[in-house]
DNA sequence: CGCAACATTGAAGCAGATCAAGGCATGTGG
DNA sequence: CCACATGCCTTGATCTGCTTCAATGTTGCG
């Protein structure tokens, strides 16, 4: 069971024939599985240097189990990661490829925000492969659309990131009634 | 908070443009949200009749957080659900059309025979949009599918299901490591 | 420098979307 | 019991956004 610190981690599924998607990047303060669970159900790959933190299964379980206060936590942090692989499930069921790339700027410069003071420089750690992977496009597609937006004004493509000059919104959707 | 007693319940995202995704079809004996989150995130449409009971909400997440075995068990509850969705997201992300239609049966007839012994006869009570817009399709080539496996005989078209002839294994993915 | 690894761009092909026309149940009223 | 309307499903023809295949460009590092 691992906690991460430092870094970035891709959390993903490999295909029998070698396809590969990526499930989730995980930054720091997150966990890489839900502790509870009884097999991995995922691999992991870190981008770049990443600093991790291990907790021995077992006693951690009954641990946790143990004390209602950080179960209480996790449940919600387990409602949390639920929420976002849903809005991920919507992405890839209806958009097309230049929302899916303006869904993952926004979404990861949101998230990015958090761990440090937004600035117009945005980095990718990641390669264009983790992206195309996590968006269910190719690279040249990516690649592709990243140009187009730069055309636009919308963003500036550089080494190991993105300018934001033109991303204002966060895409989404109406709130759910009922 | 609700809970499905009875019938099959859509539970779906709408976006500003009227585009709709299912993010899941619920069971008898499933939450139709998590019982702990403070706002929905989606909205919910009863497939045929359906029998629901109703919690209120604030005691019950008083109620729930004052029991850890309760809460143990809608963590595990939760972490399912996370992998189910997860399993939904690769699905979206690399599947073919083809594919996408072999998992949905494959799933369904899985959790339809967890609740009555398995019949060759597995039941859509669902309409045609309904699989596509879980399926990140359109009707017509969910249609279209179904007709192609059809005169390959692995299934049989009939009112309100499909007749499984030749639909032998999950679709599956080699478990991970690390 | 020169190679290796990643990224961009172009051209061609194709899976699935879109547009359009029936088909087939089920229900309703004459 | 039939006419026909309504709602969902299927099938066909065409279109298009993304993939695939193929070069070329860029970056970083020994």
């Amino acid at each position: 069971m691992f906690g991460l610190s430092e870094g970035t981690v891709r959390l993903f599924k490999l295909l029998l024939d070698g396809r590969r998607h990526i499930v989730s990047l995980a930054l720091p303060g997150e966990f890489l599985e839900m502790p509870t669970v009884e097999q991995h159900s995922h691999s992991a790959a870190a981008i770049g240097e990443v600093e991790l933190y291990r907790f021995p299964r077992d006693q951690l379980v009954a641990y946790i189990r143990s004390r209602p206060k950080l179960m209480s936590l996790l449940l919600d942090f387990a409602t949390r990661q639920l929420n976002l692989a849903q809005d991920q499930l919507v992405m890839l069921g209806t958009r097309s490829a230049e929302e899916r790339v303006l869904f993952f700027l926004t979404t990861w410069r949101d998230r990015i925000a958090l761990l440090k003071p937004f600035q117009q420089y945005l980095p990718l750690p990641m390669w264009r492969e983790d992206i195309a992977d996590l968006l269910g496009l190719t690279i040249e597609t990516v690649s592709r659309t990243l140009s187009k937006l730069e055309k636009r004004n919308v963003i500036r493509v550089v080494p190991k990131g993105v300018i934001l000059t033109g991303l204002k919104l966060s895409l989404t959707w109406p709130r759910a009634e009922q």
